[in-house]
DNA sequence: GCCAACGTTGGC
DNA sequence: GCCAACGTTGGC
């Protein structure tokens, strides 16, 4: 007997200069590359395919999750830590990478932003991870606090 | 293994 | 641009 699978949810940002929402809309896929955190690295190492996924615009003004996206490959070697540049990791080898990336699929920019200051406004909301571990780049998004965020979005 | 110095993220 | 939070580095 099949058992419906759990399906988790993230939140990743993204600085609107860095990788924008745009970008990825135009690109419908994209690794996530570049993550140089163990937290956060531990979180994209979690994701499974079909996961939920709420695209974040950080250094925005205001900042708001913009879009959603879902895991469509399970994260594998992040290929920026072998090239010169920002994201270089000298300890890294092909055998034992220190990076993951998982790939991302872009599924629809929301009807409205949800900015920061609703969400720190909202009652239900208020432990999100993204208020209490503010650098963090990915975090888990509660059931709830998906359902929340995406059913804000729909209401202007 | 501690911790001070330093660098980076990200809100404001 | 400032600065708080916090992760990382490196001396000891």
């Amino acid at each position: 007997m099949l058992i419906k699978e759990f399906v988790a949810c993230w939140l990743v940002k993204s600085g609107v200069e860095e990788y924008s929402v745009e970008q990825f809309k135009r690109d419908g896929k994209t690794l996530w590359v570049g993550v140089r955190n163990h937290l956060a690295k531990k979180h994209l190492k979690e994701m499974k395919i079909g996961d939920e996924v709420l695209f974040y615009h950080s250094q925005g003004s205001p900042s708001a999750v913009v879009a959603l996206a879902r895991v469509s490959k399970e994260a594998d070697s992040d290929p920026t830590q072998f090239e010169k540049g920002d994201y270089f990791e000298k300890r890294a080898t092909d055998k034992a990478p220190v990076w993951f990336a998982p790939e991302l699929q872009f599924v629809k920019l929301l009807p409205r932003p949800v900015e920061l200051p609703e969400i720190k406004k909202h009652e239900k909301l208020k432990s999100m991870v993204l208020l209490k571990a503010s650098r963090l780049s990915v975090q888990p998004v509660s059931a709830e606090e998906f359902k929340i965020i995406t059913r804000l979005a729909n209401h202007d």
